[in-house]
DNA sequence: ATAGATGCAAAGGTTTTGCATAACT
DNA sequence: AGTTATGCAAAACCTTTGCATCTAT
């Protein structure tokens, strides 16, 4: 990283890159107190907070968890499956021109835009059709 | 409403439909204790859960603030000043075909979705060309 | 009388902060 | 040496819960 990396730091970084998915900072403590059981929770928010300022890591807030923390850094959309409670990230699909129709609509500027789809997922759907 | 009446109940939902605007459960608290200083946040937080889950008023996630709540009822896209923090509503603009294309890109059922926007809204923006 | 709602205070959970120590440049 | 990060504990938040009291059928 091109930012001050310390021994910490780097591992909080390395837990949600290998995580695949999105972690409460609480998730990322307890990964990280397996190994090294001096680590402080005051230490992961810290982190957390310096890494999404500086753009290392991505950050959406979870309706039950508080924040939750993934390293997919391109723009994308979030599926929150009301069965199993995960957030996912849905590839491929950003309608960036949906900024110029709000700014058509409301005026001001649009920046970017976040979208969240509730539903159920493929693996919990196919959960239900077994029953 | 359909639902039981009670006096604080009554005043959280005038509150909210007065405010036109997006309130913590904080914020109504103290709208109320203005009038009624015996009132409890605890009521309040109560009651934004009972008119919430019965579709008398509306929730979303504010980034910084934790849930806020709206009266407006429909479904509606929301846009987020980044530089006086508020939250609008955006009307006549809701892309649910939207849904349909994750379920095709994604697989799975989605329900519903939001999206919300981020920039600068036109009253912030005219008072930076202002100066 | 009964069911539900209220106000208060306490508890729960999450995140931030103060401070002394430690680790870097 | 001086700056920044760390770990610990305490504090600060926000929200929920237990319980006795009150309200309305």
């Amino acid at each position: 990283m091109s930012v001050k990396p310390t021994k910490q730091r780097q591992r909080i970084l390395e837990v949600i890159r290998d995580a695949k998915g999105h972690l409460t900072a609480e998730e990322v403590y307890k990964r990280l107190a397996i190994e090294d059981h001096s680590i402080g929770i005051a230490t992961v928010y810290r982190n957390l907070k310096y890494l999404y300022d500086n753009d290392l890591v991505n950050r959406i807030q979870h309706p039950d968890f508080g924040y939750v923390y993934d390293s997919n850094l391109n723009q994308h959309y979030h599926f929150h499956c009301l069965s199993c409670n995960r957030i996912m990230d849905i590839e491929d699909m950003m309608h960036h021109e949906l900024n110029k129709e709000v700014e058509e609509k409301f005026g001001g500027t649009v920046h970017s835009h976040m979208a969240y789809f509730y539903g159920i997922c493929p693996e919990c759907l196919a959960k239900q059709e077994d029953n």
